[in-house]
DNA sequence: CCGCCCACGC
DNA sequence: GACGTACGTGGGCGGA
């Protein structure tokens, strides 16, 4: 079969038959089929077919009654591939250029839109009954974006979805996951390129817009037939690595959630940050101002480079001083701590470094990444990319706004409710990923410290310094909170020791006492790791894998590092799997309920609401409800709830 | 344009 | 004794 990971590495010539393809009255414009002129194959290499050498029947539907035609052949299948073209890649502006469908292998209809015909919004709603039909089961590759483009065009999507891009990422989280990497992959195919339609990357590049729609056709229906192909090849895949629960039930549906939330997007006080912005350009005047005039010299004090000159060449502040892979000195947070507070310079170049980072990677930032139209800031989640089987944030990255300096708290503030009939709720898991550990492992005392309701670091200071939670001192709640999450990255006695600013020995003690009293945790470790070998992957609560290619490696980094993945994977992954589900059932139930409130963010473990104030108790008790009773553990499951003008104060 | 360094979150 | 905490995104620098 051509549907195996590699087959582009076979030889040419071996996986033609195209045989027992049903031949619909429409393959009237059957490419012929030519396989006489592409013998020549160097030893080894990969050799792709392309659109030019394999058999297909893609057709151009321009007129009322092709469509017509289409809409009827659509309507009988109970599933099909479907993909649109835009003008450009941000799906709440763009316009779109047309839509293609494929039923089967090699088949393909590309129909045009163009929105500067006053009649492009009839073309889109003749095919809106069928794209709303939640009978139908819709294939695509990153189906959010289209159906975000659709929903952008007037038409909401319902059927049962089948993403080939997370259909790969269950089958193997740490791939890529781009159709063209797919289609070569699995299909031994090259598809044409976009380059070849609107050239190179970059600034010069192309829209689909300006294109002849007949020469955009040809490729569109080879994306939707691509893609049809690919769901044949990935669905038995998908059972087969026990991802049917996880792919079916979690990422597909959670698809329609981040759209929502995506689309919603969230309100961003402009005038705040803009006001922020010149504060801290103030401060950061002074702080350079002090750097260089210890310094005795000025320089570019966001060059790393020319900073580890300054300290460690012409000051000579350490005759020891590390250095990068790359032979600068190493200037980051760490190292400069080290070099003592006896150095005056130290503090303010940190404080610029800090300064600067809020400055321009958020003050400055954020407001130009309003949506005009909106008004609000609207994130992509990526739902492909982190192994663990975590969501990303990007454009903008709205998982790392900053919580743990004053000033960097700050920024929340500019988070705010979209209208003065809102505000925002924040609701987050507690202790999420121990809690996992906790059960997954089994660990009778760990199960016991959180069934009785006590703060889980201070209970397990009390059990590994032998004393009663009263007794514990803060040094040592810090201490067993450090152990803990050292446990979840599984972490050695010298990441401890860094951590904790403590000797090695004394890190060393800790961790054996810590194992002692939680055996069942150590276990579980072990156990873990020792799976892994066996079979190649772990496994999170819903079965989502992580294949661990390093397990055995013959070289001791690689190895640890496989071994920390198969360690922390299924603590983060399931932890993962059970906000997903919390998210998928909470959209559910705002549906339900037709609230006017609206989930727009994921944290992680936090999420966060845009609440409309007539539903402020009805929506908080339903999420924390929802939340605790996601996934059934040995452990209860707590959120935390909290309401303000902003997400600060909500958080 | 891209790799590196650094820093923000969980 | 190696090596030294999981997962991400992004800004600025500096060299190609």
């Amino acid at each position: 079969m051509a549907c195996k990971k590699g087959a582009n590495k076979r030889l040419f010539g071996d996986d033609f038959s195209v045989g027992g393809q049903k031949v619909s009255p429409e393959m009237s414009q059957m490419n012929l089929f030519e396989d006489d002129d592409k013998a020549e194959v160097g030893a080894g290499a990969a050799t792709l077919n392309t659109i030019e050498n394999t058999e297909h029947n893609y057709i151009f539907v321009n007129d009322a009654k092709g469509r017509k035609d289409l809409i009827s052949l659509l309507e009988k299948t109970k599933e099909f591939a479907f993909d649109t073209e835009t003008s450009s890649l941000d799906p709440l502006t763009c316009e779109i250029v047309g839509m293609s469908f494929s039923t089967e292998k090699g088949n393909g209809w590309y129909v045009p839109i163009n929105e500067d015909d006053a009649s492009w919004k009839d073309v889109v709603n003749e095919f809106k009954p069928l794209l709303e039909d939640p009978s139908k089961t819709i294939i695509g590759q990153n189906i959010k974006y289209d159906i975000q483009v659709m929903k952008q065009k007037g038409v909401q999507i319902a059927g049962t979805l089948f993403d080939t891009m997370l259909a790969h990422y269950i089958i193997d989280p740490d791939g890529k996951h781009g159709m063209d990497d797919l289609a070569m992959s699995y299909l031994s195919y090259e598809p044409v390129s976009i380059e070849t339609l609107i050239g190179k990357k970059g600034k010069k590049q192309g829209s689909m817009k300006d294109l002849d729609p007949e020469k955009i056709s040809d490729y569109a229906s080879e994306d939707a037939d691509i893609t049809l192909q690919l769901k044949e090849c990935f669905a038995p895949e998908v059972k087969e690595r026990n991802g049917s629960k996880v792919f079916h039930e979690i990422e597909c549906p959670l698809v329609y959630v981040l759209t929502d939330m995506e689309m919603e997007g969230i309100r961003v006080d402009k005038d705040f940050l803009s006001n922020y912005s010149g504060e801290l350009q103030k401060e950061l005047g002074e702080r350079q101002e002090k750097v260089f005039e210890l310094a005795g010299e000025e320089f570019n004090l966001n060059s790393p480079k020319q900073l580890g000159e300054v300290l460690f060449d012409r000051l000579k502040l350490d005759p020891k001083a590390k250095k990068t892979k790359t032979g600068q000195y190493k200037t980051d947070e760490a190292t400069l701590q080290k070099l003592g507070k006896d150095h005056e310079i130290v503090e303010s170049i940190l404080d610029f470094r800090q300064l600067t980072k809020l400055k321009s990677t958020y003050v400055d930032a954020l407001p130009q990444m309003i949506n005009p139209s909106t008004g609000r800031v609207h994130t992509t989640f990526q739902q492909a990319v982190a192994a663990t089987g975590r969501l990303s944030s990007y454009d903008p990255n709205l998982q790392n706004i900053p919580i743990r300096t004053q000033k960097g708290r700050e920024v929340r503030k500019a988070f705010i409710a979209r209208s003065d009939e809102f505000e925002i709720l924040s609701t987050d898991y507690s202790q999420v990923e121990l809690r996992i550990v906790a059960s997954i492992s089994g660990d009778e005392a760990m199960i016991e410290a959180f069934n009785s309701g006590m703060d889980i670091h201070t209970a397990t200071a009390a059990r590994v310094y032998g004393i009663t939670p009263e007794e514990v001192s803060r040094d040592q709640r810090s201490s067993a909170k450090a152990v803990n999450f050292g446990i979840i990255y599984g972490q050695g006695a010298f990441g401890l020791a860094q951590n904790l600013g403590i000797k090695r020995t004394e890190a060393k003690e800790i961790i054996e006492q810590y194992f002692t009293k939680y055996a069942g945790l150590k276990q579980y470790m072990d156990d873990v790791v020792k799976k892994a070998r066996e079979t190649g992957y772990v496994e999170t609560l819903t079965g989502r894998r992580r294949y661990l290619r390093d397990i055995n490696s013959a070289n001791f980094t690689v190895k640890s590092f496989a071994e920390r993945n198969a360690i922390n994977s299924p603590i983060q992954g399931s932890a993962a799997d059970l906000i997903k589900i919390a998210m998928i059932d909470i959209h559910a139930e705002m549906k339900k309920r037709d609230l006017k409130s609206k989930m727009i963010l994921q944290v992680h473990d936090e999420l966060l609401f845009d609440v409309h104030l007539s539903e402020k108790d009805e929506l908080k008790d339903m999420v924390t409800d929802l939340m605790q009773k996601a996934m059934k553990l040995k452990v209860p499951l707590v959120a935390d709830a909290g309401f303000g003008a902003n997400w600060l104060e909500a958080h």
